[in-house]
DNA sequence: GCATTATTTGAGGATGGACTCAAATACGTC
DNA sequence: GACGTATTTGAGTCCATCCTCAAATAATGC
């Protein structure tokens, strides 16, 4: 009679007071923590509500399975990431490419623990790329906007490759910068030269007052 | 009585016939199948077993445990890693920067299974990061090596930052080209020219024939 | 062919972890 | 303070999965 899989066991109830409500939070942001750690499967129902201070009959009342705790994860990281490059264009107005660069890499990097949870979330669980997609493709969209607010002549199918390309550099500063993935120590501010050479490579021919010096040399 | 933690449970029993060594080899790429697509927690013995065309029983025949099969994947991709980056600087010697680009690019493409399949074995393993950035090191070593070779005068830090952000460049783009991240079909493209732009930047002024051109545009 | 040893098999033990639920407790409202 | 409801608790069930082992089978050497 019901769906097929495992939809909806019964419904999600939510938390009706502020102690639940907080408790709520804490479960959540224990679960986020412990499954960048660990990742999704190597992490226990039980851990996750001893590290909120709770038991794990608690856990169980506000989440129904260990699914809905990664999805109302996933659902949280989601929303914030897209507020986030959805914000970037206004910001971007007025800069050079050099400057823009800089401050893309920043910004990724602050959002590095929410984007590796959710990768540790998407570990196992096929169904839920397209959700994954959505994000990349808001953050693509994001970016290529912000590009195009600097180089205004920029065609819009080469700025979401240069977008995808400058996200995808923002993930490897991140790696570097994780305390897990140790790499020379000049090796950030190497990644973040070529990404600087790379953006002003690519929108001179763009810019507003285009004479092109072409001082290839970022300093 | 026995150690401490879960060493060694017995001796490992190798194969000694052909038809052993065999079954060892389909387990394990079996094993590292399964594993690289869902994760280390998530692949069962069984299905391993299985998908070897084997019985369980002869699964633990050669491997006392699970982790017995994750460490010997760990091994074998390893060693093949070392060798790939050892032999990269002989073929290095002639080539202009844009050359060496390329080809470190389509190197590392070609390396792309198993490099994830063996991250995804470090997944929960936090006792087998040393192993993983003893990987990296080699990596990183034989890749300035082969830019020293293309550039002699370049100093040698510098060469391993430098070669710390090409390798993980061409992480980036192994991602793009994998086929559940989809991207923008130019990003690939961008990709590589941004490496290229980058090394030529980075290595023109170490260059034997040092005229320092400085034809910034690639082509 | 026969003995010996490697390999295969699969039922079952042991364990860990997801999930349940009835009873106890805290909170909010009147 | 009393009532109703939200929340907490944790022992217990269930089941998936790791792992064992004794017996069957196949290979090898003589």
């Amino acid at each position: 009679m019901d769906s097929n899989t495992s939809r909806a066991k019964r419904t999600p109830l939510q938390p009706l007071r502020s102690a639940g409500r907080q408790r709520v939070e804490e479960l959540l942001a224990a679960a986020s923590d412990l499954m960048a750690e660990r990742g999704y499967e190597a992490t226990t129902m039980a851990e996750i509500a001893a590290r909120a201070g709770a038991k794990i009959g608690s856990l169980y009342r506000f989440f129904p399975n260990k699914e809905a705790v990664a999805d109302a994860l996933v659902q949280r990281h989601i929303a914030i990431l897209e507020d986030e490059y959805a914000a970037l264009a206004k910001r971007a107005a007025t800069l050079s490419p050099e400057a823009l660069a800089d401050i893309l890499i920043e910004l990724l990097v602050t959002l590095h623990p929410r984007v590796k949870s959710l990768s540790a979330l998407m570990e196992a669980r096929t169904d839920k790329m397209e959700i994954r997609d959505r994000a990349r493709g808001h953050a693509v969209a994001g970016i290529a906007a912000a590009l195009r607010v600097c180089a205004p002549g920029l065609d819009e199918a080469l700025a979401k490759d240069i977008a995808a390309v400058v996200l995808n550099t923002m993930k490897v500063l991140r790696g570097m910068l994780a305390n897990d993935a140790p790499t020379t120590s000049g090796a950030p501010d190497e990644l973040r030269r070529m990404n600087r050479l790379y953006l002003s490579d690519r929108l001179a021919p763009f810019r507003r007052g285009s004479d092109s010096a072409t001082d290839g040399k970022t300093r």
